[in-house]
DNA sequence: AGTCATGTTGACGA
DNA sequence: CTCGTCAACATGAC
């Protein structure tokens, strides 16, 4: 379900809601959810793979993490982990996690992380990754706060398109080819958003889940690369290993 | 039908 | 105390 660009999507669904007073709210989530009881939407946010229901005073954050799902204005038969009742609709989320962050949003996050945020900043990044010579750069681009919203599909597609092997040392990466990592996880992941709107994201995939290489047609490897210990398809003909 | 995965946290042991 | 490992969570695609 979730990597940051179908979180943005989910902001788009739930658009309808904001500036709307919770008439109701339940759930099995372990948050005082009588607090949210009366309490009008300032508006929605995302930061990376995070959904945040803000308030005036706190915010409601969402992680749908591997299995999470919502419906809006629809219930499934399991019972919802928070539901959301307004007089216009209302928003379930099944099978995530739910947690109250306290005061301003902004104290929270930087949103300069988040790929897909109009503050995205990639010499942030840049200087990020300059900290971490040592790591290897599939798990850096799957680090949040380097790269908020890139996830596992993101991370294959990218290193794919930059030629790079996911093994590679951040450090011994050059320059330009860095550079390049930095600015294509922000512009594959608006291509996901339209590919994914479209249902059309898999026939897109170049590299994860499949077996040989579109270029040279070696076969692709698959591994769990790095610390994370992620799956990783990629060809070791078509891209460098730097190390 | 069993396996595996778009993710993260926290417990535990070395 | 820190680091690494792994269980837990729990759904759906193939």
């Amino acid at each position: 379900m979730p990597e940051g660009p179908s979180i943005r999507i989910l902001e788009e669904e739930t658009r309808q809601f904001s500036g709307q007073k919770i008439l109701s709210a339940f759930g099995s989530s372990a948050i005082d959810i009588e607090r949210l009881n009366g309490k009008t939407i300032e508006s929605f946010k995302t930061w990376g793979k995070h959904f945040l229901i803000c308030f005036d005073d706190f915010t409601v954050k969402i992680h749908l993490l591997m299995f999470g799902t919502y419906r809006i204005n629809e219930r499934k038969e399991l019972t919802p982990r928070l539901s959301l009742v307004f007089a216009n609709g209302e928003l379930n989320f099944y099978t995530c996690s739910v947690k109250i962050l306290e005061g301003e949003i902004n104290l929270h996050y930087n949103w300069y992380e988040d790929v897909m945020n109009k503050s995205w900043n990639p010499q942030k990044a840049k200087e990020s990754l300059d900290k971490i010579p040592k790591q290897m750069i599939c798990d850096a681009v799957l680090d949040q706060n380097i790269f908020s919203g890139v996830g596992n599909i993101i991370k294959n597609e990218v290193l794919y398109r930059c030629y790079v092997h996911p093994e590679s040392r951040v450090g011994k990466i050059p320059e330009d080819k860095l550079k390049e990592i930095i600015d294509e996880c922000s512009i594959y992941s608006f291509q996901f958003l339209e590919w994914k709107k479209n249902y059309e994201l898999k026939q897109h995939w170049l590299a994860h889940t499949k077996k040989v290489c579109l270029r040279c047609d070696l076969p692709l490897h698959k591994k769990q690369t790095g610390v994370k210990k992620r799956r990783s398809f990629f060809c070791t003909n078509c891209q460098n290993l730097y190390q």
